[in-house]
DNA sequence: TGTACATCAGTGAACGCGCGTTCACTGATGTAC
DNA sequence: TGTACATCAGTGAACGCGCGTTCACTGATGTAC
């Protein structure tokens, strides 16, 4: 997927070893570097949305301009990179839920897999979901990444709450989708930030808020997300 | 958008009236403006991080080394705003509640003061929960009113949840109150940038969502909603 | 085989912008003698 | 009563900074003849 280059120092250049030009035909390496350098300042910066076209610029060591031959501007760039982490966390979370056949155990698969992603990569999850909504970020596209993930966890909650899909209606359906979505969102969100603040560990938490979400009983949840 | 637009006057202040100098010992009046543009701004901001301190002095009519009278830098003047937001809120959702004598009424109406607040300001939501956590805007405060606020839910929560004290320990309803808090934080931040996606109304959310933490049935959280 | 030219992958200097912060200052108003 | 001085509530110009963006350019490498 991402162009990986050999480890040449890869990190921020330091003086004395100037980056050397690629050769011919080997354009499109820059690029590739740009996006990994985008990606790991955006993981890494306290506010990522202050990345700045020159901060990429000087983690890879090239000069600022260098950036126009391969993206209109930094926008294009960020925009680039939330699509790649949006798809990648919609790979994680569909391969969780591939390897539970049990409706319950797709559902917590998929919750889990979407909390644990965003408290790995905070940068990264403040980025995609902390402030316009991810649709904004994937207009154009003919199935936006998050229309399918958001899809998914609908279909699969309701097949843990309605299993014959004779008590709800499609509205509902989605509304308690959108519940459980905001309730993860929160809970991703506040976890992030929680600073000093004294909180219990994450799965305890996950546990008690897919069983809210399912009405099924939190040692079978517990259970399940110990095992994913 | 001309540039021409922006006159020497910009902001709240009219070109033709610049702003008179305070007489003696009315300093303090310059300090109050500057709060109330401040909290204008952040409130009305697409973006209220990026509030700069020439921003508020223009708002007022003012000169940018004016603030430095009253606050040391821009970051005081915010955190007094976010302090007075703050209070704003616990105070809402404390007078809410005791309008409702019944432990679920009280719940519903501390809930449903926290998120139409959220919906009703974006940007101070934004600015005092979207970032880093209350507890770090409040250092220094014996009582800070984000632990009251907080704490006030927890025990509103465990009272309809639990009455008697008898099936919960206090970490069960910290851990409760986590999740009803993380739960509205999500709705209302994920409610405010939803864009162009279809959202149900914030009540129908609210319903569902204050039913799933007291275990109450939807209509009885729907009568004390439309009530509060 | 040599050589002229084209292309590629960037560079380096410069531009104007808004920003936070500093510093000496300015006028109006009060107060002491 | 006049007048010298002190204080207050700011002002206005300047500083250096990092930023996005532009532009002419530079070397190395390929290709045509």
């Amino acid at each position: 997927m991402a162009p990986q280059e050999q480890d040449q120092g890869q990190g921020r250049q330091e003086q004395g070893a100037p980056r050397r030009r690629n050769p011919r035909g080997q354009g499109q390496v820059l690029r590739g570097q740009l996006i990994d350098a985008a990606a790991k300042l955006l993981a890494t910066l306290d506010q990522p949305e202050t990345l700045t076209l020159r901060q990429v610029a000087r983690e890879v060591g090239v000069a600022p301009a260098s950036i126009y031959g391969h993206f209109p501007d930094l926008s294009a760039l960020v925009q680039h990179v939330l699509r790649l982490r949006y798809e990648e966390l919609a790979r994680l979370m569909e391969q969780a839920a591939q390897a539970n056949p049990d409706p319950l155990g797709d559902v917590v698969a998929r919750c889990a897999a979407y909390a644990r992603w965003g408290v790995d990569q905070p940068g990264h999850y403040r980025t995609l979901f902390g402030g316009r909504m991810p649709t904004d970020l994937l207009t154009g596209s003919a199935h936006g990444a998050g229309e399918e993930l958001f899809g998914a966890l609908v279909a699969s909650l309701a097949a843990v709450t309605d299993p014959d899909g004779t008590r709800s209606t499609p509205e509902g359906q989605w509304q308690a989708g959108i519940l459980l979505w905001t309730a993860l969102h929160g809970l991703v969100s506040l976890y992030n930030a929680h600073g000093t603040m004294s909180w219990p560990p994450l799965d305890d938490l996950l546990t008690d808020l897919i069983g809210l979400h399912t009405g099924r009983p939190a040692a079978d949840i517990a259970a399940l997300l110990a095992a994913n």
